[in-house]
RNA sequence: GGCGGCAUAGCCAAGUGGCUAAGGCGGAGGUCUGCAAAACCUCUAUUCCCCAGUUCGAAUCUGGGUGCCGCCUCCA
């Protein structure tokens, strides 16, 4: 089994992953920000985290996976007070948004989903801490982390408080009462109209960044395995993450591995709600199937920025429909799929089946190998992908039986369908209404009687005209097949 | 200004000092075919933004430069 390396963004390098407890691999993931709808953007990072906790999984590790939601900020209340809306209930509805998209991406739920707004009386808590111990003051109704107190403040984002000094914040009503510039909010003073709870320090609510402390540390304790996000989370959010929590249990690292998506760009601009170029989860499913879109995202590496272009789009809908045709074609076959499953073959339960196999059997048990070394090389998936497409060339269905197809098949199927969650559901060609295929059927029988008379008009002209209804025609040696686009 | 990232074929994209620089899309030719489509086969970067350096050896390491992107205000 090959050993995972992964980028730290901490030491900025790639290093062996060691989870904290042997076998286990507890993950926080910074969810959303529940104000507007969600788009391609959010969409990767769920889409990755869920493709690597799968693979870890298969590696033979227990995965825990906390993701949250921040539905309590600012946006959501200046976005709330626009619509004359509750702002939880209107963070609630995007919340249900989001889970039903990712739901729809194929992405599996998290096991844990804490929301700020359930979790007010652990910030407090936490808040109190770490004025206990001197990191924290209030001042104004309002509560503030002193990065005064936290000597390493800066270490994740390789920022020096000076420089980050000199270029302060400045706006905001919150200012006047910091200690230094630096310093963020753990808990605002409430405002009329604004959603507000009791504190030790008066009505208000928490700061952007306590939340998923407050919230990592009590699903998952210090120390957890790996904290992910979007790259533009790395300051302050995750920085400030990081100095509210090693301020407050005195122990670092407060997560061993901070691993950053790539951003979603949109010509070479990074797509933002706040720069209105977004693409919507909801317009891109209604476009395209959610496996095609995994196969989108997974085809760059996750840390590095993809851009959404219509070619590109294309061009993967291209590969990926040959992916997934390699299935459809073993099974038209009647291949029946008889394989070990990644996690023996990876285990090395399988080494005895390497050698007494066809050419084609030791070519899917190498393939297996080199996908397991292509996705412990930090997550590798682009060159994981091309893995599968090396090997489609030895999969030939020519109609006699070959040893090594069965194993291929389970392969193909388990790989893109429970590791990076690509398989087309179903061939593309079903009718949904038994008197449309009974038509379509007698089409393509006329059609194979003219075509028989050589009436290439006739035959010709009923290809076409399903062409235009889009029902494309194919003629095989073993006869028609449509496809319904 | 500070910090970080990226620059590899027409486009996308791997490449973590050393066999002929993965793979995909596109393109060219071919097999098959009434034609088409699909599938399959073959070909498609003497060279990795530029300049120095380290090394027997550099796309890969170091320094400098250029260009693009992100963060430093809310962001996945």
């Amino acid at each position: 089994m090959t050993p995972i390396e992964l980028y730290n963004t901490l030491s900025r390098r790639k290093e062996t992953f060691v989870p904290r407890e042997p076998g286990a691999v507890d993950i926080y993931v910074c969810g959303v920000t529940t104000y507007d709808q969600s788009h391609l953007g959010h969409a990767r990072p769920a889409v990755v985290f869920d493709c690597l906790r799968r693979y870890l999984r298969l590696k033979g590790y227990r995965v825990r996976l906390v993701q949250n939601f921040t539905d309590i900020d600012d946006k959501i209340i200046a976005r709330a007070n626009a619509e004359g809306k509750d702002p939880l209930e209107l963070a609630d509805f995007y919340c249900q948004e989001y889970l039903q998209n990712i739901t729809r991406l194929g992405v599996e739920r998290a096991d844990i989903y804490p929301r700020v707004s359930a979790h007010i009386k652990e910030i407090i808590d936490m808040i109190a801490g770490l004025i206990e111990r001197g990191a924290a003051y209030p001042a104004g109704g309002h509560v503030f982390f002193s990065v005064a107190a936290f000597p390493e403040y800066g270490k994740l984002s390789n920022q020096k408080l000076e420089e980050l000094e000199s270029q302060g914040s400045g706006a905001g009503d919150e200012e006047q009462y910091k200690r230094h510039p630096v310093d963020f909010a753990l808990w605002k003073a409430a405002k009329p109209g604004e959603p507000a709870w009791d504190s030790p320090w008066g009505k208000g609510r928490p700061g952007w960044h306590i939340e998923c402390s407050a919230m990592a540390l009590k699903y998952l304790g210090n120390g957890f395995d790996i904290h992910g996000g979007g790259m533009d989370l790395v300051f302050p959010h995750h920085e400030n993450e990081i100095a509210q929590s090693e301020a407050y249990t005195g122990k670092a690292p407060f997560a061993r591995y901070f691993l950053h998506n790539g951003l979603v760009t949109v010509n070479g601009e990074k797509m933002s709600k706040s720069l209105g170029n977004f693409v919507s989860i909801d317009e891109a499913l209604a476009r395209y199937p959610a496996e095609l879109w995994r196969y989108f995202i997974l085809s760059s590496h996750y840390r590095s920025v993809l851009d959404f272009e219509e070619e590109r789009l294309e061009a993967a809908h291209k590969a990926w429909t040959r992916l997934n045709r390699a299935v459809w074609d073993l099974e038209e076959a009647g291949v029946q799929p008889d394989w070990p499953g990644l996690a023996a073959v990876w285990a090395g339960m399988e080494t005895a089946q390497n050698n007494q196999g066809t050419e084609l059997e030791s070519a899917v048990y190498a393939a297996a190998r080199r996908l397991d070394e292509a996705l412990a090389n930090d997550f590798n998936t682009p060159a994981a992908m091309a893995v599968l497409f090396e090997l489609l060339p030895a999969i030939k269905v020519d109609g006699r039986p070959q040893r090594g197809l069965a194993p291929a098949l389970g392969f193909l199927k388990e790989v893109l369908s429970d590791l990076l969650g690509v398989l087309a559901p179903a061939k593309p060609g079903g009718v949904n209404d038994a008197l449309a295929e009974g038509l379509l059927r007698l089409l393509v029988e006329l059609r194979a009687e003219a075509r028989k008379k050589k009436d290439w008009t006739t035959a010709d002209r009923i290809r076409d005209g399903l062409a235009r209804l889009g029902v494309k025609l194919e003629d095989t040696p073993e006869g028609t097949r449509w496809t319904i686009s």
